[in-house]
Order: C-alpha cells, then sequence, then structure tokens
DNA sequence: ATTTTTTATTGACCGTGGTCAATTTTTGAT
DNA sequence: ATCAAAAATTGACCACGGTCAATAAAAAAT
C-alpha cells in the first residue's frame, strides 16, 4: 500500500510556496492571506490546505528556510570565543527573529515540538541553534562548572528574554546586543 | 468634556466577565468563545467588543487576575533565600503559566507591553514577579557582582527555558522543577 | 416636562481560516 | 485502448472573531 506520489503534486506545491513568497516578500508575513496565495498560485483555496495542515505550517516552512539560511551565514563565521564574537555570529539569526513581531511570536510559539514525534522547521531551527552554539562554547572562554549544554540552553533563553523585552514599550532604552552582551557576560563568565 | 459612565455599563461588563469566567472554569480558557459568553450574560456580540478592545483582552483580564492572586500566594510565604525555597514559592505562579498550552502562548506573548504606554494586565504581572524576585534576591544566599536586577530577569528567562521544554516533546525527559533548580543553581550561585 | 446631547446596545454583516463531499486527473492492471 | 482504483483538486460551505450604522436608553440642558 505505497502511496505514490504525483509530480503535479510537488509542482503545484513549489508554486504554492512560491507564491506565498512572493507575498511575503512584498508586504511582510503578517499581512499573508491564504487567498491572495491560491489566487497567485491560480489553485482552489482547497488545494491549500491538501498541501498544509493550516497557515501556520506553511509559515513554519518559510521561515524555517530563511532561519536555515541566517544559520548557514552564522555557522560560515570564524568560530567565535567571546561573548561579544558569539552575539556578532549570531546576529543574522537573531536579526530575522526581531525583524516582525508576528514572526517572533510564531516562532516562539513553534520553538518546541508541537506533538508527541510531530517536531516540526522551526523546532529543528532552534535545536541547530543550540548545537551550534554548545560547539562553539565547548572550546571558548566561559565557566567551566556547568556543561556547555546547559550554557547554550541559557544563552537560547537570554537571546530571547532580550528579544521580547526589545518589543516592550518599557524597557526599549537598552538595545538589544548591550542587554545580551550584559546577560551573556554574567551567564557565561561568572566573576563570583 | 467628561465622558460620564453610566452605572449600567459596570454591570454588564461583571456580567460579562463572571460569563466568562463561568465559562472558562467549565472547559478551559482555549475552548471560550464569544458566542457563549454573550449568550450566557444575555447580551449581544456587539456590546462584547464595546466593552473589550477583542477577545484577548478579555483572557488578559481573567488571565491578570489568576496571576495576581498566584503571586499574593507566592509573597505570603515567608521570604525564600535558596533555590529551591525560590522555586517552592513560585510554584503557583508557574503551575498556572503551565496549567494549559494555550494559557502559556498568551502570557508570553502579552509579557511585555504592546504599545507605547499600552501596558496590559500581564506586563504588570510580569513586571510584579520581577519585583518580588527582586525583592527576594536582596538578601538571599547569592552571587552579588550582578545587580539584583538583572539576577532577576535571567530568573524571568530562565522559568520560561524550562516552561517552554516542559511543553516540548523532544525533553520532557527531565521535570520542570528539576531543571529550573538546576538552572538557578548556576545562574544564582555560579562556582566558577 | 420637553428637548438635546451623550452614552450604551443591538444584530446584520464582513473577513478570513479551515472543511469536505463531489469531481477531475493520474496511475496501473488487463 | 479500456477500465478500476488511487490521488489530487475544486468550490460551496461553516465557524468564529470582529465592525458599524441604526436604535434605545440615560443624562444634561432648556
Amino acid at each position: 500500500m505505497q502511496k505514490t506520489v504525483q509530480k503535479r503534486t510537488l509542482k503545484t506545491r513549489a508554486r504554492l510556496i512560491e507564491a506565498a513568497e512572493g507575498v511575503v516578500a512584498q508586504n511582510g508575513y503578517e499581512a499573508l492571506r491564504v487567498e491572495q496565495v491560491v489566487q497567485t498560485a491560480g489553485v482552489a483555496k482547497g488545494t491549500f490546505f491538501a498541501h498544509f495542515r493550516d497557515k501556520d505550517a506553511l509559515m513554519e516552512i518559510m521561515m524555517g528556510q530563511r532561519l536555515n539560511a541566517c544559520l548557514d551565514q552564522a555557522e560560515a563565521t570564524t568560530r567565535p570565543t567571546t561573548v561579544s564574537t558569539i552575539i556578532a555570529a549570531l546576529e543574522p539569526v537573531h536579526g530575522f527573529m526581531m525583524s516582525e513581531r508576528y514572526v517572533f511570536d510564531l516562532l516562539i510559539r513553534y520553538s518546541g515540538a508541537t506533538g508527541i514525534a510531530e517536531i516540526g522547521p522551526i523546532a529543528t531551527c532552534f535545536e541547530r541553534y543550540f548545537r551550534v552554539v554548545v560547539m562553539w562554547l565547548e572550546d571558548a572562554q566561559v565557566r567551566k562548572d556547568v556543561p556547555a549544554e546547559m550554557l547554550a540552553e541559557g544563552v537560547q533563553a537570554f537571546a530571547i528574554q532580550a528579544m521580547s523585552l526589545k518589543f516592550c514599550a518599557l524597557h526599549s532604552a537598552t538595545s538589544f546586543t548591550d542587554r545580551l552582551d550584559a546577560y551573556l557576560t554574567a551567564w557565561l563568565t561568572p566573576a563570583a
């Protein structure tokens, strides 16, 4: 009982994603409407949902691609060993995450797997972010009383916290980079 | 040009919130439908939106109340001075935050003020959480090389991280409390 | 009291995400 | 080539949050 995939399926799917990417390029992620995507792609609405569970599933795919590209960039830098170089290396990733509030919210919501064995593109990206940071930290000038894995989880937590505060009217005084720098210095190289 | 508020307004608003609370008590937050709330309250749909900007605004009010009650509980404990007692004191708060995935997501989304001078009930609660933890940390057995304010922001960040991972299929092995304990020990009382 | 102005309520209507039985297209067997 | 089974597509339809011009009720002015 194999379910053969027709080549037209792949074509339709590609057309949908292409159309969606065009819409996003023009108006951003938040303004994307399924109706506009299917019209641009020249298919019926039902077709969209035959290809993607829901609108968020398409968002996950598109944002996952962008995130992976940003992570490629991050990994292409010379291996950072200090707090400030780590932050600099992650700049493309964080930049995209903060590009739109809608993007940030959606990324956070899907950063963990939603169901059992149901790990989506965004959760995968967060896992990759984590692994990259672990790798960097393993031979960086940081505290060694705690495993690199935990340090990396902390980096992620602090990055999200700094991004959150960036969107927050109350704490908009300090810049994202300055705040993250202070957090990570205290976390990775404690003085007491 | 004062806009006088009629007493019937307050009554209608109270009826709406009461109705909403009943619905939530029965089916949880996620299942709440505006239609059901207005039916229970015996008003028209338009009235709902004359009282609350949108459905989320009502959610914010209800969750804010619950959160404040949890924070009252937290503050009623004998002032915690160690990592484990801090975690224990915050248990009611974290418990509510993790009670439903929908609740967690919404809280995170509104944890920062959404607009300038537009600080809502949930953001206020997060501010209170922060203040309470600062107060505790000020005379707790923790590192002093970093201001208590930053330590408290870290506590919040790690708590959110631990809650996120709790909802995540990948990392469900470690319990929330154990994970948060490890985080906070490393953050508040570093050994190197 | 009567009129005017302000405030609150109403419900028909809209936008948008999502569903599903019916239809069309493709595939594979004969 | 023909036909039956499987897969993909369609579009009318639904659910639900949210809007707004019309109406009703209350408060203020006369």
